[in-house]
DNA sequence: TCTTCTTTTTGACTTAAGTCAAAAGAAAAG
DNA sequence: CTTTTCTTTTGACTTAAGTCAAAAAGAAGA
């Protein structure tokens, strides 16, 4: 499991692409609590999570609120900042030592020039990006907590096994107090 | 203030280009509580509101939410459902009599062949789009019901006096109940 | 203008989730 | 191993928002 292979399975990109593409390729390896992203700094990868875990979160008021938590086979990045080309609001931040492999800003742009067709393959990447983004804003907008933990329960409880229990509850809008009931059963 | 000289304002288009696409733009007018989309459908066009008010909503359990509100000068479609050819889950619906400015969808991606520095129009609007879903999210994740009126009341002021108060409140991610008291200052 | 239908407001009561504080468990450090 | 530190759980209490039902206000039709 590799960005390219990932990529490969979203829609095929030509012999000669995925070769360059290839090339391009960085690959960072963090420590835990590592921060790939500072605030108010522009997002300028697109990564990819070989191993470990890392996630986003947001400053609010005087709680930390986590956006979204990504692992092995995932993609990561502040996908805001990253197509604006503005200041990101959320860190990123390694939940676990991680390895990533990741694709530059520039490069991927180099890469939409070099081979038009592969602007497919980034409309795709961003499009999964807003399909979990709708996702989610349905299921806060008029599920209980309990039906909220159930169902990332049901999607990723790979992640619901490995994250810190306050980012997971922040991300699914509710205290660790309430999450931790909630998995207690009460 | 018309689809065209919104486009302009995004990002400039050339006169060639402009020039086609002024053509290739089809104009519609709908009664009160007329469906431009029902649920199941693949979204076929982008909207941009001339006159009126429309939204759009989905069916949960035994109520309806509302997903987005536009009027004069918005953009409108069900993004999901457009940029991904599936069926939408939304409805959109006019809250008012509407008149509209259309592109089809094969027409956008003609445009997109033909000028290939329109890209970035297409995806300045779908980023705008994310943008605002984004805002929404973090809205509803840790704010207060009184909080996210408010936001929208300085945001959308216009919004809120034209549109019918269930389909506010459900916007907002609460019952029309609380929103009235709200409004009521109690 | 009166009647009917729809939308919004108000009231009384319930419940889900938040708050604050302390205890228990795990993990890291000496 | 112990001690220290961080994370998770539990308890008692509060509060924001939901529920159900009825009244009031607006809009629409006859």
């Amino acid at each position: 499991m590799s960005l390219l292979s990932t990529i490969q399975k979203l829609t095929p990109l030509s012999e000669e692409a995925s070769e360059w593409l290839s090339q391009q390729i960085e690959v960072f390896t963090f420590k835990k609590n590592d921060i790939l992203l500072p605030q108010g700094k522009i997002c300028h990868y697109l990564y990819f999570v070989k191993k470990g875990l890392l996630g986003a979160y947001y400053q609010l008021d005087d709680h930390e609120v986590c956006n979204w938590i990504s692992m092995e086979g995932d993609f990561a990045t502040s996908y805001y900042s990253f197509i604006t080309r503005k200041p990101s609001y959320e860190i990123i931040e390694c939940f676990e030592a991680c390895e990533v492999e990741a694709i530059h800003f520039s490069t991927l742009h180099e890469m939409y020039l070099k081979f038009p067709a592969s602007e497919r393959t980034g409309r795709l990447i961003l499009e999964d990006y807003y399909a979990r983004l709708e996702e989610r804003l349905i299921s806060l907008q008029f599920k209980s907590a309990k039906e909220r933990y159930a169902q990332l329960l049901e999607k990723r409880s790979d992640i619901i096994l490995r994250a810190p229990l306050g980012r997971i509850a922040s991300y699914l809008g509710m205290k660790q107090e309430t999450l931790s009931r909630i998995r207690a059963g009460k």
